[in-house]
DNA sequence: ACTTGATTACACCGACCTGTGTAATTAATG
DNA sequence: CATTAATTACACAGGTCGGTGTAATCAAGT
């Protein structure tokens, strides 16, 4: 039960903003009273929390190629674009709407960017990039910047002009991009 | 008066949000009635309306050369970040904290985008630079991700890492980057 | 002095919000 | 059957919100 308030708080908060949500609405979507909802979660905040954490995905462990991994992101993220409920990053969303003020919330937001930082740079290291640290930051802006763009253009595409722009990246830092079966999206 | 109202409608949406600040709060923050507020704008929708329009700003002509012209972006926005009430991009957190579902604040926010987005462009094609629409389009993605990262981290830094970037995909597009003033930032 | 328009104070509406209290109901377990 | 735990319906408190209605006050301009 506790799962399948989750995922509704999840669906609801992600589609429609965490502020324009209230607990009856998601009680009443799943046909619980408000009641069971409050039992599983004490307060609005913590279903809050627990939608970010559960967010917090770690990419799983691949044994692909470290530049297929890293330009395979593109790909997922423009996958992730054409999907019909795609609305943003859900971290840069709640701090954008719940403030600077609530801090456990930039926490866990900065945490996942970091982590997804580091991703990429112990990526580039085992590629032998020499400012890894640098690059990792650059390509993570690129990841960010096509979501922030996808959000309000709805132009799934910009995840392959991040593509183009991570490829030079790379290039000009010595990586060897492989012609891999896509070879043809060079534009 | 109508301008007292808008200016701090927009210092309060931008720096809490559009759905944390209430009309009561705006009013009570300049000290007059809400009935005066209603006199100026009919509905809190007119005054999100003219807090976005008022945010639409375009970047006045220069005379400087266009490559200074684009790296002086990152420049500029590094100084936005370590200002202090800087908050992200109000479009993007409108979009964010709105929804999908309103049609005219999506419709601006993505104009402002693709304002910046020709801006970049035309002086692209000034350096001749031959795809220029991609270019100026990835440039886009540059600062909308610095954006993000520094809403979130609270880092200006990320407007350099930005910047550095941008140097290699303009270097790459074959662009030649003077040397001026400051060639000490190639980190 | 008279008129006109803006602004004020203030009560009020209906809607929605988070959260609680309570007593009845259901379902599983011994 | 009896016990226990979860869930239910439902009312309600206290608050905020956007927005309106009204009558009084204030500041001009003629």
């Amino acid at each position: 039960m506790k799962a399948r308030i989750l995922e509704t708080a999840d669906l609801l908060f992600y589609q429609r903003g965490i502020r324009a949500v209230g607990v009856d609405t998601i009680a009443a979507e799943i046909g619980i009273s408000k009641r069971t909802l409050y039992n599983h979660f004490p307060s609005k905040d913590e279903l809050i929390a627990a939608y970010l954490a559960g967010r917090f995905t770690k990419a799983p462990p691949s044994d692909k190629p470290p530049v297929e991994q890293i330009l395979g992101t593109f790909d997922r993220l423009e996958r992730g674009f054409a999907s019909k409920g795609f609305r943003g990053c859900p971290f840069v969303n709640a701090v954008a709407e719940l403030g600077a003020e609530d801090r456990s919330v930039r926490k866990i937001a900065v945490a996942f960017k970091e982590s997804r930082r580091l991703w990429f740079r112990d990526l580039l290291k085992q590629l032998g990039v020499a400012d890894a640290e640098g690059l990792a930051t650059q390509l993570t802006l690129l990841v960010d910047g096509a979501i922030a763009q996808d959000l309000v253009r709805n132009d799934p595409s910009m995840a392959r002009a991040a593509k183009q722009a991570a490829k030079v990246l790379l290039g000009n830092a010595g990586v060897m991009l492989g012609e891999g079966k896509s070879s043809r999206d060079s534009k």
